[in-house]
RNA sequence: GGGGCAGUAGCUCAGCUGGAUAGAGCACCUGAUUUCUAAUCCGGUGGUCGGGGGUUCGAGUCCCUCCUGCCCUACCA
């Protein structure tokens, strides 16, 4: 009995040590690294000349290479080969990697890391649990406040295609960065300010359909405007009658801002229907109107510190030292005294630093806005500078254009632009025809529960899984594509590991670490290789910004997991086979639902 | 005129910032004890990485140059 409880003790002191030990191997990059910059110091090596440029290797060869003896050498005009032999050397004492993994030395100095199946069953063992992963990732952003400007519709119009990057890129960042410990703010900064209103109110005030604005706002709205701009091209006296509404709202006449009130409801209750549908909610709908009463202290700031000055009439802020916005200028008040978005954008650069205290600050919009935040970015940094503020790090996240087969931008048939709920509305349409007919048996409401989130994923991911920098030809078949590398494939994955788990009594799940033997085929190694993998994949997404590394990861994933599943099969008799492939069937799941969890897609259950 | 982005397999694209024999998906050609979900897997066909020079142990990646396409370039956002 006692016996019983000092076995039991020591096991769980094994456990809480041995979770510590391993702790540190959460980001196998990176304790490779500080390894490898402890072993230059040993070695004797010059560590200001080093960097050791650890990267998953080609399987090859092994697991993971340092390939820094090379660039040390050429810059010490040395033999690489002998630097790599060094460095080994000094690895070699260290037993914290030697009883893990074998070195080797290839070519003219790779320095290749082989790890031991062991190594992988501790890893999978010491990171188990979604909040294992979390604990651990949360430490890289665990300092920064982050103000995430995504989404940017303007009210009284539906969003349509265009939309749909800024809204997934921007949700994808935000994940990412909540998981890797950042505190996130989600900011809509709408288009809601400004002379489409003068039209839009002219129209309002004659041709309002009360029961199509109730049915649906956004489309009523949108009529209107469209309306408006078209009688005021006909009309000269329409023109100016929409100019004197305009005049009254910037003049915040009471009528007109209850009218202008009254739209922006409107709008928002109508985007936020689409949002819903694509799972994103904002923390603030900060939109342009917000920073009207904001512009004076820009003026008046970027004067008194010398930055900004007349030019032909208008305020603006040159930048000598650069080749480019020395000549061209960053226009912050036009000539007829308005402000423009370059006013508004600084006036946010500057409430995000005072009201969110943002450490960093992240803007999701087209490339073709590049040159405005590159001049935003130089002249707030001046502007911060001499006026004592600390700066946020900014961000550009911009995304290439979607274009039809032409180049040209995209439209429907009618010659409109493809609303986004209806694109939202046919994959969910085509999702259930695909499900139904594999399927048949499945409830229809579980059928439409699985069309609803294979149709969804299956648009964002298709957006996210090219480089974002790219443009984009848009296609119906390429958006809805439930084949290849897609989230339907990714999600199918998931559907079958929890098949497996379905099959198996409550007992056949517990203790599967105790009775799992070490890994020992080629599908299983690869397989725990590919999710140890996870977490370079997510750091190298959010050190870029870039959502396709992480797609491109879990596709990898999926794949590596089927290759395992075909090969390997999972419920078998020997008790220590089972348990451990069980164990990369729960790990593949976690890291495939925390995966798609962070790039905003749902998971499911079956399929 | 100036600046930027792009050009990789028949098509759509990756290629982690200079690493080993350039990779996926689609399409095409083949297979897979009726199975833990075949929305899958194993093979195969397919490349002068736009052309030409250069830098070095090593270039799709960096530099120069030319060709092609797109975007920005003073008051739209």
């Amino acid at each position: 009995m006692l016996q019983d409880s000092i076995r039991s003790l020591l096991a769980q002191c094994n456990t809480i040590l041995y979770r510590l030990l391993m702790h540190e191997w959460f980001d196998v990059e990176k304790k490779l690294e500080s390894s490898a910059n402890v072993a230059a110091c040993a070695a004797g090596l010059d560590t200001t000349m080093f960097s050791a440029d650890v990267r998953p290797a080609d399987p090859r060869f092994g697991d993971f290479q340092v390939n820094g003896a090379l660039p040390y050498a050429k810059r010490l005009k040395t033999n690489p080969r002998e630097v790599a032999q060094k460095l080994v050397t000094a690895f070699e004492k260290d037993n914290s990697l030697t009883t893990v993994a074998d070195l080797s030395i290839a070519g003219p100095g790779f320095i290749n890391f082989k790890f031991k199946p062991q190594f992988y069953s501790n890893w999978l063992a010491a990171f188990a649990t979604e909040s294992d992963f979390k604990e651990s990732a949360s430490r890289f952003y665990s300092d920064e406040r982050v103000v995430v400007d995504y989404g940017s519709p303007n009210t009284a119009k539906q969003m349509h295609v265009g939309h749909i990057r800024s809204v997934v890129i921007g949700e994808a960042i935000c994940r990412l960065l909540e998981f890797c410990g950042a505190k996130v703010t989600r900011d809509n900064h709408i288009g809601d300010w400004g002379t489409p209103y003068g039209k839009l109110f002219f129209a309002y005030k004659r041709h309002l359909d009360e029961s199509a604005l109730t049915e649906d706002p956004l489309g009523e709205l949108e009529r209107l405007y469209k309306l408006g701009s078209e009688l005021a091209g006909e009309d000269e006296a329409v023109l100016d009658e929409c100019r004197e509404e305009l005049v009254k709202l910037q003049a915040e006449d009471p009528g007109a801002m209850a009218l202008w009130e009254k739209v922006n409801e409107l709008s928002i209750a109508g985007l936020k229907d689409v949002y819903d549908q694509l799972d994103v909610t904002f923390d603030c709908y900060l939109g342009e109107s917000f920073y009207r009463d904001k512009v004076q202290q820009v003026y008046d700031e970027l004067s008194d510190s010398d930055l900004a000055e007349e030019s032909k009439g208008a305020l603006v802020v040159f930048h000598p030292e650069h080749k480019r916005y020395a000549k061209q200028p960053f226009i912050i008040r036009k000539s007829d005294g308005a402000s423009n978005y370059a006013t508004t954008d600084l006036a946010t650069m500057l409430y995000r630093h005072e009201h969110f205290n943002a450490t960093r600050i992240v803007i999701v919009t087209d490339d073709r806005q590049k040159d405005h935040f590159e001049q935003l970015d130089l002249t707030t940094a001046k502007w911060f500078e001499r006026t004592g503020r600390e700066r946020p790090i900014f961000n550009h996240v911009m995304f290439g254009k979607i274009t039809g087969e032409d180049g040209k931008p995209i439209k429907s048939r009618s010659g409109d632009p493809i609303r986004l709920k209806d694109l939202i509305a046919e994959a969910i349409e085509r999702a259930y025809a695909v499900v139904k007919e594999k399927n048949p048996d499945l409830s229809d409401a579980e059928l439409e529960h699985i069309a609803q989130t294979v149709g969804v994923g299956a648009i964002k991911y298709a957006d996210l899984s090219p480089n974002r920098t790219s443009d984009y030809v848009f296609s119906w078949d390429k958006l809805l594509s439930f084949e290849g590398n897609t989230a339907p494939y990714l999600l199918y994955a998931t559907a079958r590991i929890q098949s497996i788990f379905r099959k198996l009594e409550g007992p056949q799940k517990e203790g599967l670490e105790k009775r799992a033997s070490t890994l020992e085929t080629d599908e299983e190694i690869a397989l725990a290789r590919k999710i140890v993998e996870f977490v370079g994949a997510l750091q190298t997404t959010i050190e870029t910004l870039r959502p396709h590394m992480l797609c491109l990861y879990l596709h990898e994933l999926a794949g590596t997991f089927s290759a395992f599943y075909s090969a390997n099969k999972v419920i078998v008799e020997e008790e220590g086979v089972q348990a451990r492939r069980l164990i990369l069937c729960s790990r593949t799941l976690l890291a495939l639902k925390i995966g798609l969890s962070l790039l905003g897609i749902k998971t499911l259950e079956r399929m």
